[in-house]
DNA sequence: CGCAAACTTGATGTTGCTCAAGCTAGGTGG
DNA sequence: CCACCTAGCTTGAGCAACATCAAGTTTGCG
């Protein structure tokens, strides 16, 4: 395991009580700095697998991580790319429903889950808050049923995009694709290939420019976000 | 509009408070009877629609709802089907992230939002429950992205038929079918045809049983489970 | 510089979609 | 009570989008 605890006060200050930071103007509590640790995973590594007791819960200070859940002849459905300020291990009883793996190198605060069950219980406004971050995830695995279920390859890559460079701060254009060919086509319920020539139609469509594999920059972000709609007469 | 405003109180005894019913072992409480009145939808009425304001909170006492997002063209997602005892309108912000719909007849108490966010913010151990229900809602959305990402077609209905009889009470073997095929495929993401032909494919190899389209029996739990599960052998 | 992993591109294949008839069931009115 | 009517379901034939199989090519790291 690559896994080590870090003690760095700063550095716990800037993230500590996250979860707590969705409503505004309100002091970042300190009651979640009291049961942390940090926590490293190099890329590649698994923070935890499907069916892990759950006996912790995270947030992720900085990095992406990958939830994905496998069918029994390992067919890969990645349900979400997790970055900075998101909470997971939440699950409802015992049991991890997704595996957790590292897509670049990833810090995280590590909470006991029994400590936050108690926070839960006695923090006032605690459960109401995290209620509100579960429903935000709710509400982005409906948009993702929606693309897997009805989109085409060409609407499912253009909405991938956007999506990431959404999470990314930046001007909105620059997007930063930490995870593989592999990684995209599993969240998209494609293959690698069909990922691949997508990208390249839309890089020949003059949408996007492709330096290296990993980084894109979104050239005409109108057309972009009306493939990604799924209007279907910008399909043409 | 159909809607009407029913007043039972032998009624509402039955499902009120039924959010809290997860947590075995506790009294029901009435904080919730307080603040709901009853409503009535006719088969293919809408409860709400997407984007509409959330200004109510809804928990399903009998029949069953589809929740449905579209896109521009007319594509149409069903993100679920929903029976007694589930609550919607928890939505975060606003508006309703897709649109309601009755299958069958359905009956549904309605909480006034302001009053039921009272109720999470004053009732201790609200905010919680109504956390390990959403909790339970993201996991059935997890599995739905695999289904939707990574099934074929067979293993996709096969899925959705346990679904459905679990759903329901009784042997599990027995499944009443009250949606159209349309919205099964719609669920499903595929077409009315491929979900015809499975079944028919499916009853052909002896695994179900269809006497009308709306009525089914399972024959083959075994098989009909290894197929939901993607083991891919026995798809041949 | 060399190597392996990741990505791209091409040729071919297959699943599920589209288009097009029929069929069935259940509701309605004579 | 039965015939009709219609919405919904089933079945068939052909097709398209995406998958699969198979080389090449790039990239980034040691």
């Amino acid at each position: 395991m690559y896994a080590q605890a870090v003690s760095n006060a700063a550095a716990k200050a800037d993230f500590a009580g996250f979860a707590l930071s969705y409503s505004p103007g309100r002091q970042p509590s300190n009651y979640l700095t009291a049961i942390s640790s940090l926590q490293r995973k190099a890329p590649g590594e698994t923070l935890f697998a499907e069916g892990d007791e759950t006996n912790s819960v995270y947030e992720i200070v900085s990095g992406m991580l990958r939830l994905i859940k496998l069918l029994p002849d390992g067919r890969r459905q990645i349900t979400g790319f997790l970055s900075a300020g998101r909470l997971l291990g939440l699950a409802p009883e015992g049991a991890h429903i997704y595996t957790a793996e590292a897509v670049t190198e990833v810090t995280l605060c590590r909470y006991g889950r029994a400590a936050f069950e108690r926070l839960i219980d006695e923090v006032p406004g605690f459960a109401k808050r995290l209620l509100t971050v579960t429903s935000h995830e709710l509400r982005a695995a409906q948009n993702q049923m929606v693309l897997l279920g009805r989109k085409t390859a060409t609407e499912k890559v253009a909405s991938f995009l956007l999506l990431i460079a959404e999470q990314q701060d930046g001007d909105g254009m620059k997007v930063d694709l930490p995870m593989t060919r592999s990684d995209i086509a599993d969240y998209l319920g494609l293959t690698i290939e069909t990922v691949s020539r997508t990208l390249t139609k839309l890089k020949q469509d003059g949408l996007i420019v492709l330096p290296t594999p990993n980084r894109l920059k979104i050239r005409d972000r109108d057309q972009l976000e009306e493939l990604a709609a799924g209007d279907s007469d910008t399909n043409i």
